[in-house]
DNA sequence: GCTGAAAATGTAAACGTTTACATCAAGCTT
DNA sequence: AAGCTTGATGTAAACGTTTACATTTTCAGC
């Protein structure tokens, strides 16, 4: 069926440790019998079988990536930047995405298991001793904002807690006393640590914290236009909402408008994570930018360098600085339409 | 190191050919054999080795998604919907995106070779003989919105031409005269299939068909914003603009509403995909709905029909049917804010 | 021309499964 | 009771590589 070594071999009259020598650059080999055998793979347009080798040499030069039940941008630009930089390093990607619960990355885990040379996962519900159980100790791994500080395990985090503290300084700074939230998925940590940026910001500043600004959301545009419908209930009303992400910012833009609430006139908004959409809203919204893509890229760099240089290796927490970009939705008017690129 | 099939066997006192018969549940094994045997598996935490069993019996139960340099959400939503029916079907997906020319493509597919049962190729750029010279006869192939009409490959394909001849249509009948286009990505498929679409409904409705009247693009929001501008400075101005899709209607939206130009009465403004953002813009925005994630989900269940009964499975070629997803952009008041899901 | 090292190449085991075939025991049929 | 069938299990080859080790060849140094 598929041509294999062996007949590369025949064919180039020398033995398949030859061939193997010649086509992996390893060992000496005298250059005719290089040339014949390099002709007769040509020819003959011999591909190496990966199955093979991998079962040989224990190495199957992929990386699995575990997304949780990720939506828009968000999911694109990090499956973008994880692709991108495993590419030029010449391992591919095992995507499996939509994982909610334990039960789900358990049998998502037993099935990488074997596929892949190390594993990004980012599974805001995780812990530690599943993964611990689930995982040989062998097999490097880089957590992508999750929740577990363990030792055993590499970890890259956005600043949910600095960019949200900044965000809503800024919207502090510029007046706002009154300032609604809506808070995203429960348990889960981004929108955890977002919230607690939005406590200690208003803390600091010495205002209100009253639960009554802190509206349920689950990250997605519905929740964001329902959670404003009933901000707008508020007496007295806030001037600002913080959404904990932009889709949510996005639907609570939408739901503003409907009621004719202009925007940042009576209600000034910010999301976060700088999805590339936000620049071209109408408004345009302020957000707290997040280089997306990136962290998928250092995600695997991180995961790569632990691959290869497994005895150097050592385990390495990272926080990924975030910043703002302010735009119009904010009514920071001095920065009005800048539209600016990163 | 890992714990194999060999001491499973031994634990269970039997021979590896009866664990591997208890654990595929294959051919018949005494109960109590198969007790023990499931024990033996389970006290070791044993897990069966991808790679060997895929030498074994040629499956890699992995699918290859082979994807262009795509954007935004409909590169999410199409490995989102393709990721959901493998995982069903317990296939695992390789992912690699960001392919724009031919050498990549090739490269791509020598190192899909072999990783997978099959393949899913979207990729506007690619010919029928690259293709036969570089995937093996036998490797099931579904092209999704390729040039290639060629019998030796099943596809899919976005019905581009009917939607936007639906789309101009009724930009037509609500009284538009002068409609410009925002053409795509030049040599893209879905890009000369929208504008002969717009061509065709033009003509069927007696209007004039300039070339003044369409503006290059590439499917990304800056080109659009361009394109608008440029769009702006004609004489007569255009009452309407067909964007030949969403992220280039937004692009379009954002230099409109930058230069005073009120969407939808001075100027209506349609796309063509109807991304999930596009309700939730201001104003919404009129757009030919993609049944984007079942795009990916028919994919799958094509290839892996073409996997599993690969004699029965004969050549496809099938056209995803769009519909009109009318909002506030086109100005079609009638159906103003409806807002509604499919 | 011998010795020994270095270079070139071959042999075969190993990687972890599945599975065709062989074997053996037990129960039926006649 | 001999011959069959059936069920349960074991044996070993096969899948396509890589690589440790063995072997052969070459050739410099004496």
């Amino acid at each position: 069926m598929r041509v294999t070594i062996k007949e590369v071999a025949q064919k180039a009259g020398v033995s398949t440790a030859t061939v193997s020598r010649v086509l992996n650059n390893v060992g000496p080999v005298d250059d005719d019998t290089r040339r014949r055998v390099r002709e007769a793979a040509r020819e003959l347009h011999y591909i190496p079988n990966a199955v093979g080798r991998s079962l040989s040499t224990k190495r199957t030069d992929a990386i699995g990536l575990l997304l949780p039940d990720l939506h828009g941008e968000f999911f694109s630009e990090v499956i973008r930047g994880a692709d991108e930089t495993a590419q030029q390093n010449r391992f591919h990607l095992l995507v499996s995405s939509s994982h909610s619960n334990r039960e789900e990355i358990e049998a998502a885990l037993q099935v990488m298991r074997g596929r892949v040379d190390g594993l990004i996962i980012m599974s805001p519900h995780i812990d530690a001793h599943t993964l611990k159980v689930n995982l040989p100790k062998s097999l490097p791994v880089v957590l992508l904002n999750c929740y577990i500080e363990d030792d055993a395990f590499d970890s890259l985090n956005i600043d949910n807690y600095g960019g949200t503290t900044q965000m809503v300084s800024h919207l502090i700074a510029h007046g706002h006393r009154c300032i609604a939230i809506i808070k995203g998925t429960e348990k889960n940590l981004d929108a955890e640590e977002r919230l607690r940026g939005y406590r200690f910001a208003l803390g600091e500043a010495g205002l209100h914290c009253s639960e009554n600004l802190e509206f349920a959301g689950n990250f997605l545009e519905d929740s964001g236009y329902e959670a404003a419908k009933r901000i707008l209930e508020l007496r007295p009303r806030p001037t600002a909402i913080f959404a904990s992400n932009d889709s949510m910012a996005i639907g609570a833009m939408s739901a503003l408008r409907e009621l004719g609430v202009a925007v940042p006139q009576e209600m000034a908004l910010t999301g976060f994570d700088d999805i590339p959409i936000a620049r071209y809203l109408s408004p345009s919204l302020t957000s707290v930018h997040v280089p997306i893509s990136n962290l998928g890229a250092l995600a695997i760099q991180k995961l790569i360098h632990a691959i290869r240089e497994k005895n150097l290796h050592t385990v390495h927490h990272a926080i990924v600085p975030t910043n703002l970009a302010i735009r119009e939705s904010c009514g920071c008017s001095s920065h009005k339409n800048t539209g600016e690129k990163f």
